[in-house]
DNA sequence: ATTTATGCAAACTATTTGCATTGCC
DNA sequence: GGCAATGCAAATAGTTTGCATAAAT
């Protein structure tokens, strides 16, 4: 299956790159949307994800709140607030060899993992008190 | 706010702990309405939150997936298969102090992690063939 | 008597999909 | 011209919620 270059999937990759920051899916369409106001969430969705299975952006998964992509392409962990779902990048070295302390993979084939550090953020902290 | 204890309560935690193996909601929902046929889903999902909330069992967030609720009490890691998105226990030692590797906190105040392991399980592995 | 919990259905959120049409290559 | 991609709307999945009623304390 032979990709095309449409100016959609361009704009949506341009968004992420500009949002840097673990943008979810509504926050690049709302990007996009201000340039090319006919383009459809569907195609932001189908773009966002072409993109990340071709390497070009990284999908974070995050339960119970909407997905995030990110420009920046190598691994590395992420942590969640628990009050407003935020995510944010974590400073720490990326542990390749995590899956060596597995004592028994019982056949299982392992192929990398997902490491969410939660927490409260400093701005939820604030607002607690 | 006093928790009540209610039949439908005591249900769901039973099924919980008789089924073991990271439960999906749904799956817990078919083994209580058996001998309680007029329960609802709603009270179902309330419960497990509500039990997970008082540490009676554990809630794993799974994402793009059903989350699963597990009678085993004590940290511990997951596997999830790629392609049936079982979630499976994973034999290895949880790293408590994990959070100490974290290089600069930026103020974020850490509770946890969740560790999940991505791949293939045995039985997918088998069909591919 | 109070007020939490239930059952039901409707709502919700994030995402995917079917389909006719458009527009790359 | 062929077929991937689009726009639109409807569908999906999992879960939550509003409300009147029931039941635990």
């Amino acid at each position: 299956m032979i990709k095309r270059n449409t100016i959609q999937r361009a704009m949506v990759l341009d968004a992420v790159n500009k949002l840097k920051c673990h943008a979810t899916a509504d926050e690049v369409y709302q990007i996009v949307v201000n340039e090319h106001p006919n383009i459809s969430k569907g195609t932001v969705y189908r773009n966002l994800n072409q993109l990340a299975e071709m390497g070009e952006i990284r999908k974070i998964e995050v339960p119970g709140n909407a997905d995030r992509f990110d420009h920046r392409c190598h691994d590395h962990y992420h942590a969640r607030c628990l009050k407003c779902g935020k995510v944010f990048d974590v400073e720490m070295d990326y542990i390749k060899d995590l899956e060596k302390q597995i004592k028994d993979a019982h056949g299982f084939q392992f192929s990398g993992h997902d490491l969410m550090f939660k927490g409260i953020c400093p701005d939820c902290q604030k607002k607690e008190k």
